[in-house]
DNA sequence: CGACAGGTTGAGCGTCTTCAACGACCGTGG
DNA sequence: CCACGGTCGTTGAAGACGCTCAACCTGTCG
């Protein structure tokens, strides 16, 4: 089975969520806590390669990822696909599906994933009764928002080197403020296939890039994904600097 | 000079604003409206061409657009440009920069524009007084999102032609949707350079891709800009449909 | 009048695509 | 047990799509 929802005497409490504890992420009032405990309403627990919303759809529910790497995307009737950007722990998933009428993008896991369901029809009364949430929830979709706009400029104007090295540095930089990488862990779990969508190319031109960051010795592939071995110069590459935010909101 | 601040004694008042009365646009409560009139500290007076908000700025106000159109934008170190998405009446424009740090683009003019001005520092007032209207806000940003998923999509996966005419088919529709065009304005006032930075290709082929829906008669070029003559059509070659939202907030 | 922005067109070239084939790996089933 | 299909990665060859360079035209503005 692609995914199950665990019983509520197994899962995690939130005020127990092992993301809270974490230095990156901000932390919450007792009311506030109070409150997100009530609102969550489940545990979602995918395999690899499940799909998690699908476009189109009404879903009854928004997630924050707890545990595992995802992506979003779309694809034209003729099976091209478009990776829009990675989910890592700390990001909601569903919102739009939320706030308008259906989801325009579909949501994929890498990874085996564990995410944190909530009921879309109690969203509003998080604005009414917690405007610090509310307003947190604006922040992570205004970052969202900034994200894409850098995915943008860079399909639209960096070169296909440039483009890949973003990438690569992009995805290391989110994977280690989320706790998923750090000196010991640099594993991206990406096919190049992924990357090829993501950076609106084709596989084997994808490939063929790839491996000039290897043989510069910025990455190393391996199966089904890479190490990052040289952020540094990976940003160097696609003239691109993370953004240092202190802390962000999680809800 | 490029813009000017005009005197409250001159400046449309809330309550009267032209933009409320168009069926598209939700209505306020009485309580929303005088908080809305409170919050707006000014109006925003540009020339085609100005630069309304710059990347890296600290700007301590943020905006709705009134009148005119405008475009987000940012740039690389060596001048490479990306056109991020186009701003019509009902947009709020400097979110990104209010909620986050400092903005991570640019915005301009492309005809003369009036922006009625918010302070940054009382947003979260606004979160905290009037959750219908944080609500609001968290929609807006939504619906950007959803727009850039679409453009990253679009720059990643269809073609020259498929790109062109998805842009003026969007173009139209948001210009149509803000009340700019109608079945007797049907001109979008950009240049091509405009559409090749949005699209991500060069202004040579720009043109030439123009010329072919020029050629079928979906579009007619006139001088810095284009009127659309079949959006149907259009839509048609980019696969691409708008969706209909019958009323979308407005702040 | 000259300078400049915007648009148009042709020629040549390079990036990236498609097609094709192949190797490695893995799980499944005969 | 091995054969088989499927996914993932790799490489070469040919050709298309889009880029750069270059020239020229139009209208506008100081």
């Amino acid at each position: 089975m692609a995914s199950d929802f665990r019983q509520s005497s197994t899962r995690v409490r939130c005020s127990e969520c092992p993301l809270r504890v974490k230095s990156h992420f901000r932390a919450f009032s007792g009311e506030e806590l109070d409150f997100v405990s009530n609102f969550k309403r489940g545990e979602l627990n995918t395999d690899a390669g499940a799909t998690v919303l699908v476009e189109g759809a009404n879903s009854a529910h928004l997630y924050t990822v707890l545990e595992g790497w995802g992506f979003r995307y779309k694809i034209l009737e003729d099976g091209r696909r478009q990776i829009l950007n990675y989910v890592v722990p700390g990001d909601m998933v569903g919102l739009q599906g939320a706030v308008m009428a259906e989801m325009q993008h579909s949501v994929e896991a890498l990874t085996p994933m564990v995410l944190c369901m909530f009921e879309r029809s109690r969203l509003f009364s998080l604005f009414e009764r917690h405007a610090g949430l509310a307003y947190d929830l604006t922040w992570l979709a205004a970052r969202e928002e900034s994200i894409l706009d850098e995915h943008l400029l860079s399909i639209g104007r960096r070169t296909a080197l440039e483009r890949a090295a973003y990438l690569l540095a992009f995805l290391h930089e989110r994977g280690r403020l989320a706790g998923l990488l750090d000196d010991d862990r640099r594993y991206v779990p990406v096919t190049q296939a992924h990357v090829a969508d993501t950076l609106g190319l084709s596989v084997v031109h994808t490939n063929k890039t790839l491996k000039r960051l290897s043989d510069r010795g910025m990455i190393r592939w391996l199966d089904r994904g890479c190490d990052i071995l040289d952020v540094r110069a990976l940003c160097e590459v696609a003239n691109w600097q993370p953004d240092e935010t202190r802390q962000r909101p999680f809800i």
